[in-house]
DNA sequence: TTGTACGCGTTATCAA
DNA sequence: TTGATAACGCGTACAA
C-alpha cells in the first residue's frame, strides 16, 4: 500500500528539519521550545535546516500535542470604543516577550453573544481567559469554572470573582464627579447616559446616591437611551435634557463622546460653558484636556488595567498564586474649565 | 499494558460523544459539520448527549486533521486608532454566518513588526489573510505568495496586488480634499500631518500635487512628525505652522483628530474658523459634522471596505475568481462649514 | 447514510 | 543530552 499524498499543503514538518539535521524530530521540537536542552552543536545544524527549509511550526499541532495553545482569549463588548481599544492596547503591551497570543472577541454588549464567543474560545483550550465586567451569564460562568484555566475580569470589581478581577467601582466614579458637580455650585445636575450598559447603569446609581445625599435629586434630570453612545447623540440627548428641564445648569455625561457633543451644542447655542451650563464627562479621553473649554471627567486607567491584566494571567499561567484575587485600581476625578464656575 | 492517563484535561471528546449516543464518530463529527448528512434520529441523539456531557469541539484537532483552521488572520497597523477600530467592525460583520474566526494582529506600523506576526499566524494555517496598506517587505511578501491562501490588501489600491485589494487612493483623497479648499479662496494652505506612515506621505503627495498644480506650493507649509496623531498634537502642530507661516489661512490635517485639536485651538486664540483660518481633516470621523463649525473631511468607507474585504475572502475561499483583483471604493469630499468662506 | 482505518504534526513519556 | 514510541482529537478516503 503505497503511502498517500501528504495532506498538508506539502509544506516542511519537523520530520523534515530532523532528517536534513540528522537528528530526531524530538530534538527538534525541544532546540525549538528549549534551546538550553539541547548541545549547541546540534543546535546550530538545526536552526540552519529550518532556515533552509523555511520551516514554519504548526501551531495546531503543538496545541493539540500539548494540550495548551499559548492563547489567551479576550472578550470585550466593543472594539469601536476608545476605552476598550485602550485596554485591548495594554493588554497587547503586558504579552512583552511571552509567546502568547492574543485571541479577541466582540461581545457587542450581548451577553448571549459573549457566551457563544466563550465557547469557540473554550475550544482552543486557551492558556487564560480575559473578559469585560463582571454580569457573565451563569451559563458563562459555570463555562470559565470548568474551563481550568486563569480567568481575568477586568474594568468592574465586585464581590464574586469566577477567578481573579481587576478594575474600579463605576458607582463610587459616578458619585465622586457628581459630588464635584454641587461643590462647583451646580443645582440641575442632568445624567446624560448612552448604551446604558451595566457599567453605565453603576455610574447612574453613583450619580443618584450623590444627588439623593444633598436632596437634589429629581427623576426628570435623567435622560438615557440604548443606541450606542457618539458625539451626535450627546448633542441630541441634551437638546432633550433642556428641553424637559429648562432649568439644567450642569449635566454629567456617561462618557466622553457625549460630554464632546455637549459641548459643541453648548457652543452653537452660545450657552456659556461653565458659566451658564457645567459639563463632566466619564472616562478621560485624551481629547478632554484640549477642548475649549477643557472638559471634566474622570480618569480611568484603561490601558494599565490591560497590562496588568495580563501579568495576573501570566503569572497564575505560571502556576503562582495571586496575592489578592480583586485588585482595585481607583480613578481619578479630572477637574477642568468646563466645570469651574 | 494499561493505557496511561489521558493528557487533555479529561474533556469529553468526540468518542464520548459517540459511545453516549450509541453511534460512530465520525457521524457525530458530521452532525457537527453537516448535519443535513446525518438522519434526524441520530442526530438527536447526538446533540443530547453532546449537552449532557458539555462536549465542546477542540479546534485545534479539527485544524489539525482537517488542514485549515477556519481563521481569517487580520493584520491592521493600530487598534487605537477609530479608522481601523471601523474597518475590524466591517470585518466581524462580514463574518455573517459563516463558522469563521477573526484574529486579530497589531503591526504598531511597523514592516518587520508584520512579518514577525505574519510567520505566526501562517503557522495556524489561516483560511485567508487581511492586511493593511500596500507597502509590505518583500519576506512578507513572500511568505504571502507561499502560504497558498488568499490574500486581501485594505485601505489603499496600488498596481501590483499580491492577491487581491480593496480601498482607494489617497493621493486622489489628498489632492481632492486640496483642490477644494483653494477654490474656497485660501491660499496659503498648510498641511499637518502625524504619524506619517505611507498613506499619510501619499496624501501629502496629494497636497503638494494640487498646491503645485495652482503655484501656491511651498515647503514651509508643510509641517509633519512621526509621532502618533491626537487631538493634543494638532494643537502643537498647529502652534508650530503658525509660528513658521504667520499668514496662513488654511490647514489641510493628515487626519481628523488633528483638525479638531486645530478647531479648539482657534476657538482658544479666537482665530475664527472659517473666517480667519480653513480646517479641513480626513477619514470623516463621526464628531466632523457635529463640531461647531462643523469640519470639512474625507469620508472613507473604512466599515464598507471591511465587510466587503471579508466578502472577497470567503468567495475566494469558495474558490470563486473575483470578477477583479483590485476595487476602488474611492471617498467623498464632506464640504462644511469650516472651510465656506 | 454510516462506519473503518489511518494520518495530520507535534509533544509527553520513558528508556538509553 | 538524545531518541523511539505512543498519544493528542479530529477529518479524509474509501468501503459497505
Amino acid at each position: 500500500m503505497r503511502p498517500r499524498t501528504r495532506r498538508g499543503g506539502g509544506r516542511p514538518t519537523i520530520a523534515d528539519v530532523a532528517r536534513k539535521a540528522g537528528v530526531g524530530a524530538i530534538t527538534v521540537s525541544r532546540a525549538l521550545r528549549e534551546p538550553d536542552r539541547v548541545s549547541r552543536e546540534l543546535r546550530e545544524q538545526i536552526d540552519k535546516a529550518v532556515a533552509e527549509l523555511g520551516y514554519v511550526l504548526d501551531r495546531n499541532a503543538r496545541a493539540l500535542a500539548s494540550a495548551r495553545a499559548d492563547v489567551v482569549a479576550v472578550l470585550v463588548p466593543s472594539l469601536t470604543n476608545n476605552v476598550f481599544a485602550d485596554v485591548v492596547r495594554g493588554l497587547y503591551d503586558g504579552l512583552g516577550d511571552s509567546h502568547l497570543q492574543l485571541h479577541i472577541g466582540n461581545t457587542h454588549y450581548s451577553g448571549l453573544e459573549e457566551e457563544r464567543l466563550l465557547q469557540g474560545f473554550i475550544g482552543q483550550r486557551p492558556s487564560a481567559v480575559v473578559l469585560s465586567g463582571i454580569d457573565q451569564t451563569a451559563t458563562s460562568r459555570a463555562i470559565l469554572k470548568e474551563a481550568g484555566c486563569p480567568v481575568v475580569q477586568i474594568m468592574e470589581i465586585g464581590t464574586d470573582p469566577i477567578d481573579m478581577m481587576i478594575g474600579f467601582s463605576h458607582v463610587e466614579g459616578g458619585r465622586a464627579v457628581t459630588r464635584h458637580l454641587i461643590e462647583a455650585g451646580y443645582r440641575r445636575i442632568g445624567f446624560i447616559g448612552a448604551r446604558m450598559d451595566p457599567r453605565s447603569q453603576r455610574r447612574l446609581a453613583g450619580y443618584r446616591a450623590a444627588l439623593e445625599e444633598a436632596g437634589l435629586f429629581d427623576l426628570r434630570l435623567v435622560t438615557t437611551t440604548t443606541a450606542p453612545s457618539s458625539v451626535s447623540l450627546g448633542r441630541e440627548l441634551f437638546r432633550d435634557a433642556l428641553a424637559k428641564v429648562p432649568t439644567l445648569d450642569a449635566v454629567f455625561c456617561n462618557n466622553d463622546d457625549l460630554a464632546v457633543g455637549v459641548l459643541f451644542e453648548c457652543n452653537r447655542a452660545a450657552l456659556a460653558v461653565p458659566g451658564k451650563i457645567g459639563i463632566a464627562g466619564f472616562n478621560d479621553l485624551e481629547m478632554m484636556d484640549v477642548a475649549y473649554p477643557s472638559i471634566t471627567s474622570v480618569r480611568t486607567p484603561r490601558y494599565d488595567i490591560g497590562r496588568r491584566a495580563i501579568a495576573m494571567a501570566r503569572a497564575a499561567i505560571a502556576g503562582e498564586r495571586p496575592e489578592q484575587r480583586v485588585v482595585d485600581t481607583g480613578f481619578e476625578l479630572m477637574r477642568r474649565e468646563s466645570t469651574a464656575r
